[in-house]
RNA sequence: GCCCCGUUGGUCUAGCGGUUAUGACGCCGCCCUCUCAAGGCGGAGAUCGCCGGUUCGAAUCCGGUACGGGGUACCA
């Protein structure tokens, strides 16, 4: 299978309709879009199709372009960047569809159509109960000015339908091979409503033979409409819309949730906004995507955008469903954050920190340097972000705002345990030189060969009183960072 | 109803006529260890949906069938 033509440009294109918060399965057909034009060293558009303003929102914009942004997709043609096809919202475009519609009304490649709906749903179920495919019967197909003009005497406002060719449609599909719909099983559909809006089944292919479109990823929900888009090609072919080629396409697998369900808006866990508000880093998550529908091998799945780049071939997408597991993102995510270097994790986790409070906004130089100090503390400990945000809060909460875990306390400064906090505290209080080494030293000294403690008694009461919490960072590095005064107030205020 | 797509351990995935069926997540055990992680080692877990066919030989090719998903809109 030749995916790509020799000599002619890759241009690929994400298209979204701004409804709603974007979803993973989403951000994965950007990603995959992307890739593929990026391996092929096309270009890649960035086009809105706001062409139902009943359901688009500004809002809803916005977030797809911070997104895209966020994930680091990069756009060489589109809306924010221009381009020599815009502009690249539909909902500016509107005046090029109906100039392409009445094109194709007036070349015989489309007509007028006046069913009401109530007759449509008529013939449709009677259709249905017959056993024939249930689309449009071609009534209106070949009415006479004069049968045009009488339901118009009645008031009623036509669709513009497009006339399908009688003829079966095959088309090799980049990720499955061979399709072929019979003739019968695509009936002319309606490009332009009764109100003069032009639909998807118009704009999308209008604006991808405008904007020189060659291949067209986009999820498996739309490849039944496939041959009708070929069909629209074909036509604009004879009316010069475009450069009278048709696009290769490609149809991604679903991305499913819990049961196989595809993964819904509402569903959390496909909140792209959540995955960032967690603390993901944009290339786990991309990494992540990626292993959904494709691999890079047989032996690894941590790489970088720019491996995959490199190996990304559609071919190679598997095209069945694939079952987000939250999991697995995490662990992948927890590997990227790993290979990162510490400073660049330091620098990522002001922001989080500044949200929880933590830290002012910008942060001060002391607090950017105490946030530097703390990473590596919890650099290999974390799968996402926030994590850090929680190990570290001991370290930048006020002192008035810090509190002890009730049950870790319970389980850890019993009598024993508050025993043991005040050996440390006065062992603590003798030493010289506030740092890793000599706490270690003296608490080693102290708990350990002084009082005989196995050493996850003799720190566990310590770590409790001084970070809240049975679970934290290494502990002398943790108290150096805290500092004298804060670690001896903390022991002597759980005593 | 009609059309299209899909089917490899719980999940994701490799495989493209001959393998002890790849790797990962998760799970279990051990090691390391100041907690939690990370890391290391080991383990359990797949008669490749099912039935036929082609072939010396099939997860791989073909035909059925079952199940799942999608479409069948004046949504995208």
């Amino acid at each position: 299978m030749t995916d790509v033509i020799p000599g002619k440009p890759v241009v690929a294109r994400f298209c979204p309709s701004p409804t709603g918060n974007p979803h993973v399965g989403m951000a994965r057909t950007a990603l995959f879009s992307w890739a593929f034009a990026r391996h092929h060293g096309g270009r890649f558009v960035f086009r809105i199709e706001d062409t139902d303003a009943s359901r688009d929102s500004q809002e809803s914009y916005d977030l797809l372009v911070d997104v895209m942004r966020w994930l680091g997709l990069d756009w060489d043609e589109g809306v924010e960047v221009g381009g020599d096809n815009g502009p690249y919202r539909q909902s500016e475009r509107m005046d090029v569809y109906a100039d392409v519609a009445q094109r194709l009304l007036e070349a015989g490649l489309a007509y007028k159509a006046y069913d009401s709906a109530e007759e449509l749903e008529e013939r449709r179920d009677a259709a249905r109960a017959a056993g024939r495919p249930s689309g449009y019967d071609g009534l209106h197909r070949d009415l006479t000015p004069e049968q045009q003009a009488a339901y118009e005497a009645e008031g009623r406002k036509p669709v513009i339908r497009f006339k399908m060719p009688e003829k079966d449609w095959t088309f090799d599909d980049l990720v499955r091979g061979p399709i072929t719909f019979g003739a019968d099983n695509v009936q002319d559909f309606v490009i332009v409503r009764a109100n003069g809006q032009p639909l998807y089944t118009l704009t999308n292919p209008t604006d991808d033979a405008l904007m020189g479109i060659t291949h067209v990823l986009r999820g498996e929900d739309i490849l039944s409409s496939t041959p009708r888009q070929i069909a629209l090609y074909e036509a604009f072919a004879q009316i010069g819309v475009g450069d009278g080629s048709t696009p290769r396409f490609g149809h991604l697998p679903y991305v499913t949730g819990a049961g196989n369900r595809k993964l819904s808006k509402r569903d959390p866990e496909s909140n792209l906004l959540g995955y960032r508000e967690q603390g993901f880093l944009p290339e786990g998550l991309l990494n992540y995507l990626a292993l959904l529908g494709w691999s890079l091998d047989a032996e690894r799945d941590v790489f970088s955008l720019a491996e995959m780049v490199e190996a990304f071939e559609i071919g190679r997408v598997n095209p069945n469903p694939a079952r987000f597991d939250l999991d697995k993102c995490e662990a992948i995510n927890g590997d990227h954050i790993r290979r990162l270097p510490v400073e660049d994790v330091a620098q990522r986790l002001v922001p989080y920190l500044a949200t929880a409070g933590l830290v002012n906004e910008p942060a001060s130089e002391e607090e950017e340097a105490l946030v530097a100090a703390a990473t590596p503390l919890v650099h290999e400990r974390i799968a996402k972000l926030t994590e850090a945000v929680d190990m570290l809060r001991f370290l930048f909460i006020d002192e008035h705002d810090f509190s002890v875990d009730e049950a870790d306390a319970a389980k850890n400064l019993d009598e024993k345990g508050r025993e043991t906090a005040r050996a440390a505290r006065d062992a603590l209080e003798a030493v010289e030189t506030w740092d890793t080494e000599s706490i270690e030293a003296a608490l080693r000294a102290s708990l350990v060969d002084g009082l005989g403690l196995k050493p996850r008694l003799a720190f566990g009461p310590v770590r409790v009183a001084v970070t809240g919490s049975r679970i934290s960072p290494p502990l002398f590095e943790s108290l150096e960072l805290l500092g004298r005064s804060r670690t001896l107030a903390r022991l002597s205020a759980a005593l």
